[in-house]
DNA sequence: AACGCCTCCTTTTTT
DNA sequence: AGGAGGCGTT
């Protein structure tokens, strides 16, 4: 039905779909056919996903239970859900929206006979099949330096996503290839034996329980008529072809994605899939949606500019009934020190009488860039906040305590029975470990069956061993009846984990000690049976696996948000620092050397895009990289980014440095140049353009002519590396005050930045 | 088992 | 530079 047939009665349909732009209007209200929706960044995606599901609803007679939806994070499904909720009257309970890997995962648990799992399967999380793939190498005295976990890890997971089984792979190949092909054979077995999944195997039992059961395709094909997905471009060839199977021939599909948002080709999302669909899918119907309800017109035509660079696009231009707004702001900065220096001189004029902390966000390429900006934020006394990092359930005292429940709800899984042995250790070495698994090899058995039959082998560590296999058995017992959040707590502390974490020293003890606490209060919303119900101590652990938490610091906090530009994605602020824009960091060195420029071109299409008001980007001329000082050229997407939406601004000499060097004159750019919109401190020029005609050559002087000229000071300059007597080397960082009172910042490389009297200081150039 | 030294590596991240 | 992990020493 569409939009223009609607009764005119129903005054629920006209507020469903009145607040719709055209575009949208035309997504949501579609016949229930197959569509592709592009959606540009800002555009309403989510809305128009939410809105669609109503629609199917009221006005197709949907039952919820009729509907998948799917999205590849946890945030994101819970934000549908919630969204959901609000617009329609129905238990969003009933439907099945989720991730990709949580949809599997419930799928599998229900039908744990017909994928041949075991019935109390378990999640192996990264870290814990890294592990696993290592002790695999190990037993296949495979050498580690020639086949480290992690590239073990990331090829098995690969052919996993390209849905391969070994044994379709087993005699094709050169000796790596073959070897490899033995290792992905051996940790399968090592999987099956101790009923562990891993990531990539939710999906591809997932897959493979639809391709083969046809009981069970029959069931779904039935059940689900319609499967919207989320983040289309962001599905890998496993996804892609699961989505396939549980459409089958009468399953609407309904993809809504962007191909300039494509960021995560890396780890094998394919953006094809969105061409794929419309050749599998012929008669798709596309639906594009380029008006954008974020970003002013100046950013979005930056945004616009910056893309069209990229070649085999869909095509899609953003638009919007916004004002034009402020110009971005380019900021040539002499080095990474200087940059941060001048995100937070821009961050203090913005806050300045107005504006919250969180409406600022600094987006970098590399997560080593975040502790200059940190530094600076920190001396400037402005609260903020890191994303990324460890998150919650993978510190390693929460895995340490989970690997002992883990343990007593199955005996067979060898890595928690290694972990929960040796953490706290307790007397048995790696030599004991070393000769309890080659017995269990020898004898095809776990490690917990190999202890309790082989303990007598192995000695003097005997006696520390059986009684570890006894406190197991023993805690078990007690702790059987407890509900779970008892049960851990019990754990935690007769594990002996808490005595072992309080005598550890430092700040990070304490963190710790409270994280066990934290984890057993994280047990308590787990201690019924949930919906299907699955025993409690399970779904914990599923949920321990399948959302690990939010990556650090306390969320909610009024803060300055960093971040890099992947994680970025589908967040929005009002003002927005991207820093870095330097040949060799963004695009990084790799991306450059691999001629995949067209993902980071995406990536920083990515960051324009995140910004609502104000855009700052920035570079530096020099940077340390891996501890070593380097001449950065101007990233070549500034030059992709149409001039007429920037403005250069740079540090004024006198004003920024202090009082040092102003015999500009000769050299220094715009002198009695106006100053125009910033606070103070900043001019604007043209440097950078003129910088940009030069071509990027490499081999050129490290500092540009400006520095040489403005900041000589005292015989030294900004950048130049010095020596002193006690502190050793460094290098120079900036200059303040004059004649008696000046003083100099120098990072020196083993001493800490500081700051010096010129006058004291016996400074020898190096 | 704990500690300290040495080598290696270094883009991006979710589940 | 700085962190992680391996390895040898106490």
């Amino acid at each position: 039905m569409q939009f223009d047939a609607l009764p005119e009665t129903d005054p629920r349909l006209v507020a469903l779909v009145e607040a719709l732009n055209p575009a949208q209007r035309e997504a949501v209200t579609a016949p229930p056919e197959h569509r592709l929706v592009l959606a540009g960044a800002g555009s309403g995606k989510t809305r128009v996903l939410t809105h669609r599901i109503a629609w199917l609803m009221a006005v197709e007679n949907v039952s919820p239970h009729s509907l998948l939806a799917v999205t590849f994070t946890n945030k994101a499904a819970n934000e549908m859900r919630g969204r959901i909720e609000q617009l329609v009257n129905v238990p969003v309970r009933a439907m099945w929206v989720g991730t990709f890997h949580g949809l599997a995962h419930k799928l599998l648990r229900l039908h744990w006979r017909e994928a041949r799992l075991v019935q109390n399967f378990q999640i192996l999380d990264a870290d814990d099949q890294q592990r696993l793939v290592k002790r695999v190498l190990k037993s296949l005295d495979m050498p580690e330096d020639r086949y480290t976990p992690k590239m073990v890890t990331g090829w098995i997971n690969a052919q996993k996503e390209e849905g391969r089984r070994p044994h379709a792979m087993s005699d094709q190949g050169d000796y790596t290839q073959r070897q490899l092909v033995r290792a992905y054979t051996a940790y399968q077995q090592a999987c099956e034996q101790q009923g562990l999944v891993d990531f990539a195997e939710l999906l591809l039992r997932a897959y493979e329980l639809f391709r083969d059961v046809a009981d069970v395709r029959a069931h779904y094909h039935r059940k689900f008529r319609h499967v919207l997905v989320d983040e289309f471009q962001d599905t890998n060839t496993l996804q892609y072809l699961w989505l396939r199977l549980i459409c089958g021939a009468d399953g609407k599909i309904f993809a809504v994605g962007d191909d300039d948002q494509s960021i995560y080709g890396w780890r094998g999302a394919k953006v094809e899939n969105i061409q794929k669909l419309s050749r599998d899918y012929p008669g798709i119907e596309l639906v594009r949606l380029e008006q954008n309800y974020r970003s002013t017109a100046t950013i979005l035509k930056a945004a616009n500019g910056l893309i069209a660079h990229n070649s085999g696009r869909l095509g899609k231009n953003l638009w919007t009934e916004d004002r034009e707004g402020e110009a971005i702001q380019l900021y040539a900065a002499y080095n990474e020190y200087d940059e941060a220096e001048f995100v937070v001189q821009r961050m203090r004029d913005y806050l300045d009488g107005r504006g919250r902390y969180a409406d600022l966000a600094v987006l970098y390429r590399s997560n080593a860039q975040s502790r200059v900006l940190e530094e600076m934020l920190i001396r400037a006394r402005l609260p903020y906040r890191i994303y990324g990092g460890l998150r919650f359930f993978e510190r390693m005292e929460v895995k340490d305590a989970l690997a002992w429940l883990r343990l007593l709800a199955n005996r067979e899984d060898d890595g928690s029975f290694e972990r929960a042995l040796t953490t706290p250790p307790r007397g048995v070495g790696a030599t004991s470990i070393e000769k309890l698994r080659a017995f269990a090899r020898e004898h095809g058995l776990s490690l917990w069956k190999a202890a309790r039959n082989g303990a007598a082998a192995l000695g003097r560590t005997s006696g520390a061993l059986g009684l570890f296999l006894d406190q197991i058995d023993l805690l078990d017992q007690q702790t059987r009846e407890l509900p779970l959040a008892q049960k851990m707590e019990k754990l935690i502390e007769r594990s002996g984990l808490k005595e072992h974490y309080k005598k550890e020293k430092g700040e990070q003890a304490e963190a710790r000690l409270e994280n066990l606490d934290e984890l057993v209060n994280a047990a308590k919303s787990f201690e019924r049976p949930d919906e299907e119900g699955i025993d409690p101590v399970l779904s914990f652990l599923t949920h321990a696996a399948l959302e690990a938490g939010e990556g650090q610091a306390t969320a909610g906090e009024d803060a300055v948000q960093l971040m890099t530009l992947h994680s970025a994605k589908g967040l929005e602020f009002p003002v927005v620092f991207m820093v870095g824009l330097e040949n060799g960091l963004f695009p990084s060195m790799r991306a450059v050397d691999e001629g995949n420029l067209e993902e980071e071109r995406r990536l920083c299409y990515v960051g324009i895009t995140r910004a609502r008001q104000q855009l700052t980007i920035s570079y530096a001329e020099s940077r340390r990289i891996h501890g070593v000082e380097q001449i950065c050229a101007p990233s070549q997407f500034l030059k992709e980014i149409p001039t007429e939406t920037l403005v250069e601004t740079r540090p004024r000499a006198g004003v920024l440095r202090g009082s040092f060097g102003v015999q500009s004159g000769r050299g220094s750019y715009g002198g009695g140049a106006p100053r125009t919109g910033m606070g103070s401190g900043y001019e604007h020029g043209n440097a950078w353009r003129e910088r940009q005609q030069e071509g990027y050559n490499l081999s050129r002087p490290a500092l540009s002519s400006r520095m040489t000229a403005e900041v000589a000071f005292g015989g030294f300059k900004l950048g130049q590396r010095v020596g002193h007597p006690s502190f050793g080397e460094g290098t120079i960082l900036s200059f303040d005050g004059e004649g008696e009172r000046a003083r100099v910042e120098i990072r020196f490389a083993n001493a800490g930045t500081k700051w010096l009297m010129l006058s004291m200081a016996k400074l020898s150039a190096l």
